[in-house]
DNA sequence: GTGCAGTAATGCAAAAATGCAATAGTGTAA
DNA sequence: TTACACTATTGCATTTTTGCATTACTGCAC
């Protein structure tokens, strides 16, 4: 029942309905005609809905894109939860995110959100401090799974590196001249937070 | 001359004093009313700018209470650029990150904008998007330094992990029951870093 | 089915933020 | 000193974002 489709009442469903179509019509436009172009109110009549609803759902216009959002929480938090528990914090917190990002990466609207993200880098610098939202569920998750609370300040460290993990990959993955699977980028980011961020082998 | 008040020409003075009274003005305002119920507007007036000029030294009323903004690029970027060569890049932005906040603390608005800090959490979330001049200025610096560029996947991972390192401490030490020193907390943050994120020994 | 509690959606108004074009002040070199 | 290039400041229009009060709809108990 994690991402399903199907769940609960009328109500998520209409509420998962609403964010679907928020989304669906952002990215539409924004490949259309440039994300700086469209204007939020352009993206709520195409959804159907009215502006002051659509930051309900988001902070920002640019948040459409990414797949951390407030209706992840639960479920990140309870992935962070579910881990093995002889995993030690960060290789729990390594292993949810790494999951999402490829979870991202094989859903079906990727290829069109990855286009625009490489085209337009200005877009994540905004949507980013949407991963606000990641870094919450994966302290709650370390700080119940730790014993430790979601304000100890190792969670808190822990939680905070892999979000930065995560943002510092995709900014490499954009950047890139050859196409790289973001995947492998954001594992690389990993191993160097292992290393205590040594310079890279090679 | 790295940040002396003295320097360059009158062009260069005035933009300091602008800044400085847009950031003494903010401080007073805050203090006296609470920041959420200080508008732009009003700073302005006390600082004798437009409104639009506000914005052109600050991405945010918010920001005007934290040590790392537009004007201190330069800085931090000659500064990292400036360590012993020996020092691995890790070492060397944060001894970077360090001295920039002790010298933060050592001023003399520290204390109530600590006060202001500690009172009122939203202010960091805000604020703290400003920190991307920080991570730009030190992946200027380690980009140089290291002869890798500022694009580098490993120069943007430790630039980024450092700013982290600043705004988790942040966020501790502005939650923490007993007053602590906040570069200590920082320092502890670094530490954590440079083990890996191993859990704190004990 | 009716009524009620909870919460999502909306409208409205105010504030925050940004882009663009016009203006004014500074640095500089003849 | 004068002329010119540069850039800071400003005003204006527009968009983004938030807070607050109101309305509409869902879930649930009776």
């Amino acid at each position: 029942m994690t991402t399903a489709d199907e769940g609960a009442g009328l109500r998520e469903r209409k509420k998962r309905m609403t964010r679907q179509a928020l989304r669906t019509a952002a990215v539409r436009l924004f490949t259309e005609r440039g994300p700086t172009s469209v204007t939020v109110e352009e993206i709520c009549t195409e959804a159907g809905v009215s502006p002051r609803t659509f930051f309900n759902y988001f902070d920002s216009k640019e948040e459409t894109l990414l797949p951390f959002t407030r209706d992840t929480y639960e479920e990140v938090a309870g992935r962070v939860r579910a881990r093995p528990p002889q995993e030690e914090p960060l290789e729990a917190v390594r292993a949810v995110v790494e999951q999402s990002i490829a979870r991202a990466v094989a859903g079906d609207t990727w290829h069109q959100e990855a286009e625009l993200l490489r085209a337009h880098p200005q877009l994540l610098q905004r949507g980013m401090v949407a991963a606000r939202t990641l870094n919450l569920a994966l302290r709650d998750g370390l700080g119940e799974r730790t014993g430790r609370g979601a304000d100890d300040p190792y969670v808190r460290l822990v939680a905070a590196v892999a979000v930065t993990a995560v943002h510092v990959a995709v900014n490499v993955w954009q950047g890139a001249v050859e196409e790289r699977d973001i995947s492998l980028v954001l594992s690389e980011a990993f191993d160097g937070v292992e290393r205590g961020l040594t310079p890279p082998p090679e």
